[in-house]
DNA sequence: CGGTCATGTTGACCAAAGTCTACATATATT
DNA sequence: AATATATGTAGACTTTGGTCAACATGACCG
């Protein structure tokens, strides 16, 4: 179901690994504010949800979903021109980004908007 | 100034290639509604939007921006620890979105986010 | 059951994008 | 002018991630 792994954040990384150096201006101030945001509740899921809409056929398969309820994988196959496997692949990214929901009926798999599918700057 | 190449959409050369094959289902009923979304006005900067927005640091950057009204370059380097050639980098992918505005005075390039910084899907 | 259809999963390939070093430009200061 | 500071640019390197073929799963139907 496509795990989406955290290995300590590059940037958090980096910032660490800048402390202490060249103390420049105000360095330690937008230091520990970066710090403060990138760790906030809301900042790793608005990242995972603008980067799931951020590729052409992900962010159309949420605009048809927009207009039309309910679509099955074979449609939004239809509606990209991608294989299957893509489509699936895609629409998981989508699932685990919360942006997306699923419904399963017999051999079929719909999908569907999430309640609240916003975006939103954290 | 990060000129943004738009050079005939992968998706649109898919869909292209698809028509009259195999048509099983209501491929082309699909077919056409995700030409039309994906040529209609919004999509290619809703786009271009998440796509900017869609990366660790720069996200970082509108979030600090969103609560420092303005930063300069070297700011926006200490909270991120990136060199400042990454920063003017990421910085321009955020102007080209128009997510984010500059302002020179003397040596110092400030940023502040646009009037408008929201992303939607179109 | 055995077969077919719709979908999920895996591994490999490759293009796109982030990052850095080195160099260039611009503004201010002495 | 000459130097220092702040930022932009160009090219190379590396990682990320989109894509597909091949295989696996699961549900329906004869």
């Amino acid at each position: 179901m496509m795990t989406a792994a955290k290995p300590e954040s590059a940037l958090a990384l980096r910032l660490e690994r800048l402390t202490g150096e060249e103390a420049s201006c105000c360095v330690p101030e937008y230091q520990d504010l970066a710090k403060e945001v990138a760790a906030s509740a809301g900042f790793p899921e608005a990242l995972q949800r603008v980067r799931a809409l951020a590729d052409e056929n992900r962010l159309l398969a949420v605009a048809l979903l927009k207009r039309r309820k309910e679509l099955c994988a074979c449609e939004i196959q239809a509606a990209t021109g991608l294989t299957h496997a893509t489509v699936s692949h895609h629409m998981a990214v989508l699932v685990d980004a919360d942006l997306v929901r699923t419904r399963r009926a017999g051999k079929w798999t719909y999908y569907r908007l999430a309640q609240r599918p916003e975006v939103s700057i954290p």
